[in-house]
This record gives C-alpha cells, structure tokens and sequence, in this order.
DNA sequence: ACTCTTTACTTTAACGCTAAAATCCGCTCG
DNA sequence: CGAGCGGATTTTAGCGTTAAAGTAAAGAGT
C-alpha cells in the first residue's frame, strides 16, 4: 500500500503538503504541485479512506438496509440511490432478512458509526425493542411497523390502499374477495393494517367480513401466494375477488388461477399493492396500490437529509399517500 | 461518542486492559473483568469499527458492485449475501448505473481499501479499461464481458443458451424468431453473445438468419421490450417466435403480445434468459434460460474467498453451465 | 534466598490521515 | 534597515484502536 508519506519522500516534501495537494486545502506553489502530483502519478497513490473517515469522524456514506434486496425494496433503493448521490454521499445497502436481530445489529453503536446516516426499513423490530436504540445519528425509518416518536419515520397509507383496491373490486361486483397474505394481527404490521382497510371496504358496502376470507401466507412471495390459493380453490370455498398484500403474492395469485382455469377479471377480479414496475406487464395487468416509490423515497432522503444538516426539531411521522392504479385484473379497467 | 479511554477512566483501568476484555483476547482477571462490563455497560460502549479497521488493515466487509439493485441482481445479491455471512463477514452491495466512469471508480485504490473483498457485475468497462486496474485487492468479475486473464471471472454460457432456448422454439416449429434485445455488436456483450447463439440455432436448423429479426433495445426493461415488439409487430414483419434477452424484456413481449391479440404459445413462442423467480408465474408460464443463480453465487464467492484467503495461482474463468427451463410459453411446455 | 515462571496488567508505538499551530522566508514600508 | 506582513511549508498532535513489548508481583523450584 503507498502512503501519503511515500509520495511526500518521492517529491521531498512534507506529508501534509501532499494532503494540501491532494486535497486542494492550502494553496501549493505551483512547482511544488506539479513535484508531488507525478510523485502521486508515479507510485500509484490514493487516499486511504479509512485513515480519512476516522480522521474526519465522518464517512460520507449512507446505508439503506432492507430485508432483502429483492422486487419491492430493489425498486426503492435504485430510487434512493440518486437522492444520496446527488448530495455528494454514497449510497450502500445492507440486508437484514427481515429478522429483529439483524435490525437490531444495524442499529447498534458499531455499525451506525460507519455511515453518517441510515434509512431502515423495519419489519421485524417493534415499538418496545427500537424504543431501547439509543442514539444521535440520524436515522429514518421506513415501513409498516409502529415505531417510537423521537424517529423519523415514513409508511405507506396501508389501510387507506387496502381499502381501495378492496373497494374498487366490490363496485365492479365482487362479494367474496380473498384477503391474500393479510392477518389478523393486533400490532401494527402491513398484513394487519392492509386486513383492516379490507375489512373496511366491506363494512362500507354493507357486505358482512368473514374472517375465512383472510389467508396468511409464510412468506411475501409468488410461491407462497400461488400454493395458499390453490389451498382455497381446493377447500371449495367460493370466492371472486383478490385482495394480495402485495404485487408479488398477487403473480402468485395470477399463477394459481391461470393453472385453475379461473379467468381474471370475469370469474375473479385481483388486486395487488406496490404497483412493481412488473405489474403493468403480466397480462392482463395487475390493478395494484400504487404508493409512488419515488415520492416515498424522497421523502424518506429528505428527512434524512435535514437531520444530517444539523436539524434538532422534532421528528416527522409521513405517511405517504396511494392511490390505485386500475388496469386489465380488475373489471374496471381497460 | 463514547471512547474506550472513557471506559477505561470509568473502570480504573487502562484502555488495553478494557480492548481485552471487549475482544476477549488476553486474559483478564474476572473482578477487573467485571468492573470493565461495568463501565462499558453504564457507558453505552461499543467499538469504533472506523478505527478498528484502520488499526487492522481489514474491514470484514466484502462489497458486491451491480449495475442496479433491481431485478436479476436482486436476486443474485439475496445468493451472495448468505455466503458471505457464512465466513463471518458483511456483505454490502453498491450501484454502478452500469456506467464505465463508477465502475472504474469501484476500482480505484481508494473505494477498494474500504473492503476485503470486490465481487463486480462488469456491464460498461471494456476488456482494455479492465486491463488498467492495478491491485492486489481480492476481486471477481461478473458479467458477459471480455475480461484480462489475471481477474477471476464468472461469467454465463451466453451462447448455448440463446441457441437452446431457440432452437427449442424451432424444434417446436417456429420459423421466425424475433431476437428481442439482441445486438450485432462484435465486442463480447450480453447482447452480442446471445444473438450469436440465436444465429447459430438457426444455421444448426437450417434456416436462414434474417438480420431483420435482431431487434435491439435501449434498455433492458420490461417497457423497452414491449414498445420494441410492438414496433415490429406494427410493422408487418411476420414472426412466430420471440427469443428475448432476458425475463424482464420477455416480460414487456408478454405485455405487447397480449395487446395485440397474440396467443402464446399458439401463435408465437416466447422465450427468455435469468429464470427470474417471476418467470415461473407470469401465465403461462414463461420458458426460459436458467444459469443458475445460485451456483453462480457459490463459484464467485468460492473464487473470492480462496483469493482473500490468499491464493496466488493463476486467475479462473468459469462458464456457468446453463440449462432451458421449459415452460406454457413454448410449446414443449405444459 | 535467589532465579525462573506465570499471571495480570500497562506502556509504547503505530495504522494513515489532516486541523491547527508553528516556522521560515522573501518582501514591503516607515 | 529592522519591524511587520503574508504566503508557503512544516511540525505537532491527535482521531480510536490494538500488537507487541515491558513491568510488577505472586508463586514454584532448587
């Protein structure tokens, strides 16, 4: 490894006119600068980062750590990562699997102190284990989950998109509309709070909720969404309507009634929530929640952003906006 | 921040006697043990990884440099990330754009020293800008591009794969195959690869090789591959088939297919390349290359722990073995 | 009683960088 | 012609950690 030290002996001069030049601090004499760029040339060096950061007790970098780096949160960290870039910092991502433990690793003391700032996206934390995070450096939270007020924190309009999406199927005639992926959870979660706009939608029609409509799934995956509803093909119970929790179980919803010989939207309407970049392409095309992923992660930055500048007000609780974007899977659509 | 010589003042120690304890190094007496828990507990301490790595010349990190977080290195990093974890390290994933200038800047001296460990899907740099990089830095290339022989590269079988998934269609009686996405390029790409494979399924079959059936796209997303199919299809070039460069394009042939009345398989088979997890439910199912996720992940990182470990033989270039996955989108399918 | 270990802990010296203070030198000005 | 100034460069001092060498004291061996 060549030091700042080696081209500063190349080029007869001190370290920290090396460190001037290179980093364009104090003025150089021109001379001088010329003698220690070809020294720089010449050996090959650049800066040691790590010797910077700890010297500067800055990095430089944020982190957006996800779950996975999969479908929903791939298509929010390439929104993000110009956001960051933009400011000058980098943008890396670290993974989770969604698991308490590893969240919680993320947020210790340790890791916090190699970014200057982190967007989280909690889904295994609760209100309780992130209230015991205890720390100045600024940190957003994104997702579903009840978080403590002193965090920043933005999430999706999860029972208002439900309730859409759930809606919208029951005025273009559904009555028996699975809830695909949702529970009956108490705490705040996207399966419960998507349930409870579900649940909502059919109150306001008048329909009466039943709960054997609700079908929990063990992972948010095609796979999952696919086998828990050939499961309730199987059991006879009538339906004509999907509500996924997301647009991932929903192509696993697509899957099954496709293999099942169900037409969708004529025997089944389907409805999905994150509106992917995909779910305009699978035909007949996926009517989804959509929750503006770019505004979302704007938003997020922004927070972001003003914390790292040294704002000290109290923090913001967004809860971004949805809206429902109709297309071929449900009956209103094209 | 809180500093072991904190730690060490609250516990009447010196700061070794407190990094000891912390890294269960040497042994400590168990009342100073004790007393060091202590301070460090009441104190909130935990390690300065900055200066840790510092100190060490180690950061326990590996990165894995892709050109987008989204979609087939989505899933690829989600392989990677497990094994990595496996070895003790952290895995932290940075975006390129696939533009020349980042990834060239992944590879400088200064962003390398931040880890122990490079693995980089290679899309912009060309062999001779590869051939610049001058480190001694553990590093596998990824990607369809041609690369020095001293990189370790894993790269897939580009060119059976394209023939395969086209030469099936062929079997199975297409006589027009759109190669959607493909390129003439003479360099080593992705694009060029493939249509290599195309051409040559079609001269195995003895058919002849249309340049008008090399359809290339501006970027490899679903939107891109359904306006480029419907381009073609609007202008009147018959076709029977569509060999798309990879799931997410295939995708967008699916969507333009389905707009314009076009059954699948009966009227036109569809292929594709990745075997993404979607790909299996998109109705009605889409044939496609499979290089085996997984096993990729496993000889890249095998090749990048055998170098960080200290290997100093000469460089490997493995083709991953592809095979087709066959599925409702061709007519060898279900 | 004196070496010789062993155990427990401390001191020293980096890792590579840079902010801030100090020094050096040529030049202007009263 | 010496004080004073300003620009160029160097010295000093640390960022927080830890490997390695050092010290001090208690116990073992002859």
């Amino acid at each position: 490894m060549v030091r700042m030290a080696d081209v500063a002996r190349e080029a007869g001069v001190s370290v920290m006119t090396v460190s001037n030049v290179v980093n364009e601090r104090l003025p150089v004499n021109e001379p001088t600068r010329a003698r220690v760029m070809a020294a720089v040339e010449a050996l090959g060096y650049e800066v040691n980062l790590t010797a910077r950061h700890l010297r500067a007790g800055r990095t430089d970098t944020v982190a957006f750590i996800v779950p996975s780096f999969h479908d929903y949160f791939g298509e929010v960290s390439d929104k993000i990562a110009p956001l960051i870039e933009a400011e000058g910092r980098h943008l890396v991502l670290e993974r989770t699997s969604g698991c308490p433990e590893h969240e919680m690793a993320a947020l210790s003391v340790a890791r916090l102190q190699l970014y200057d700032g982190v967007l989280l996206s909690v889904v295994g934390l609760d209100r309780d284990q992130l209230d015991r995070v205890r720390t100045a450096k600024p940190i957003v939270l994104l997702g579903e989950r009840d978080v403590p007020d002193r965090f920043n924190h933005v999430r999706l309009a999860n029972e208002e998109g439900a309730r859409l999406a759930t809606a919208h199927m029951i005025e273009h005639g559904s009555r028996r509309i699975v809830g695909l992926g949702c529970t009956f959870d108490t705490a705040h979660m996207m399966t419960s709070d998507r349930r409870i706009g579900w649940e909502r939608a059919h109150r306001d029609a008048g329909l009466d909720v039943d709960a054997r409509y609700v079908v929990p799934i063990s992972t948010f995956t095609s796979a999952a969404g696919r086998d828990a509803l050939l499961d309730v093909i199987a059991s006879g119970l009538p339906f004509d309507g999907v509500f996924a929790v997301t647009d991932v179980v929903a192509l696993g919803a697509v899957a099954a009634l496709a293999e099942s010989g169900l037409r969708v939207p004529t025997d089944v309407q389907l409805a999905g929530f994150d509106n992917l970049d995909m779910s305009r392409f699978v035909p007949p095309g996926l009517t989804s929640v959509d929750a503006n992923h770019e505004g979302v992660a704007e938003t997020a930055v922004g927070l972001l952003h003003r914390q790292m500048a040294g704002w000290t007000g109290p923090a913001e609780h967004v809860v971004a906006p949805v809206r429902l974007v109709v297309r071929g899977s449900t009956r209103g659509g094209a």
